[in-house]
DNA sequence: GCGTCATTAGGTGCCACATTCAGGT
DNA sequence: GCACCTGAATGTGGCACCTAATGAC
């Protein structure tokens, strides 16, 4: 297939003229985001086309997972590439991406922000506008240019051997997501364990859970056991959590619950055509550079502390410690009463006055 | 529906400590 | 190449108090 020139992001297949943002699989198309209202707002029919979104740093596949501690939607090749660069990557939670259906960008604003639920269509396409106008000027600013790599579907990583264990990545893949849907099925509990800031699934039983994400984390390719780094489930998610939480900085909102995705269905597969041809002739180097450049991006972008109450920000300031924690007035009083008598003992010793 | 009061969850900065990493031997 | 040590870098927990949100009336 034929794309038009574009020195970085796949090209919309209808406009030729934006970068895509979502890739609908009924279509087999890859779309802008205006593009993609346009289309999908047509008739019910298409409304109800599975699209999911672009990779955020190949800008090439289908976005199979959500990596929570960096933000980004991720495909099945640069989630692995990522996320087994080092042992820190390796605990980022990441969960399948769900496709959007309908003429509404809500489970991406589930994705990528925790921000106050928009429940009007209008005003959520309005934002998911927004925002993939700050992703493709982000993309800008990371993504090299290189040649030939706006001509195929899917992601620009070699992969080579890699994606022998993506074929079967995806095809579990698949399985993973059906008993996940099995499970909130018998549970009648939808997407519970997608939740905004709730990255622990919450409500899933133990045994299942553990499951879930020791498959998850085989069909990533990670390996805890034999290098002694093993966790158990919950350790790692804890842990995960406060990382997401703070260095994210995403903060809590009362509205977080909203923010479920309420996809009915989650059937993923991303990864059904096989890598393109020349997207594989990116070096080691290449695509080492790529991710150190969106590291470096999602770093500069979301590790930045958001205050949301200065007033709260002011008493924190002036609040008195003891070793840098918050400490008690009373005790610090005594204890600035207990300096001042010393003092004076001490001054006193030497027969001097103090001034104050 | 509106106002008042009580309760509660969460946000805030800084430091000590823990953990991880890199370099040297 | 491997193990061990050391220092640097990075991540995390915890504290008290105040405010916003929430619920009850």
């Amino acid at each position: 297939m034929m794309k038009e020139e574009s020195n970085w992001a796949q090209a919309c297949d209808t406009c030729r003229s934006a970068a895509c943002t979502v890739y609908c699989r009924a279509d087999s198309a890859y779309l802008c985001t205006s593009c993609d209202a346009q289309i999908h707002a047509a008739n019910r029919l298409a409304s109800r086309h599975e699209r999911v979104r672009v990779c955020q740093s190949c800008e090439r596949a289908p976005a199979a997972f959500f990596c929570k501690a960096d933000a980004a939607s991720l495909c099945t090749a640069c989630d692995s590439e990522i996320h087994s660069a080092n042992p820190l990557a390796r605990r980022h939670q990441r969960v399948p991406i769900l496709p959007i259906s309908g003429n509404s960008y809500s489970s991406m604003e589930t994705n990528h922000s925790c921000e106050t639920t928009v429940t009007d269509p209008e005003t959520r396409l309005v934002l998911g506008q927004e925002e993939e106008d700050e992703d493709e000027a982000e993309a800008a600013s990371w993504l090299l240019p290189s040649s030939g790599k706006n001509s195929g579907n899917n992601n620009g990583f070699s992969i080579g051997e890699e994606y022998l264990n993506l074929v079967d990545y995806s095809s579990s893949d698949k399985q993973f997501t059906d008993q996940s849907n099995q499970y909130q099925q018998d549970c009648n509990v939808p997407q519970r364990s997608y939740e905004g800031d709730g990255v622990v699934p919450l409500q899933i039983d133990e045994s299942k859970g553990h499951m879930l994400h020791e498959q998850h984390n085989f069909q990533l390719g990670i390996t805890y056991g034999s290098s002694g780094v093993h966790r158990s489930s919950n350790e790692s998610l804890n842990h995960m959590v406060h990382v997401s939480s703070i260095n994210l900085g995403v903060v809590p909102e009362s509205t977080t619950s909203d923010a479920t995705v309420s996809h009915p269905r989650s059937t993923i597969a991303v990864t059904d055509q096989p890598p393109d041809p020349q997207a594989q002739m990116l070096s080691p180097m290449e695509r080492e550079a790529r991710v150190l450049r969106y590291r470096e991006k999602k770093k500069m972008r979301k590790f930045e502390k958001t205050i949301r109450y200065a007033s709260r920000k002011a008493y924190a300031e002036k609040r008195p410690r003891i070793k840098g924690r918050f400490a008690k007035r009373k005790e610090v009083d005594a204890e600035a009463n207990e300096d001042f008598s010393t003092m004076i003992t001490f001054d006193n010793g030497y027969g001097i006055v103090p001034s104050f």
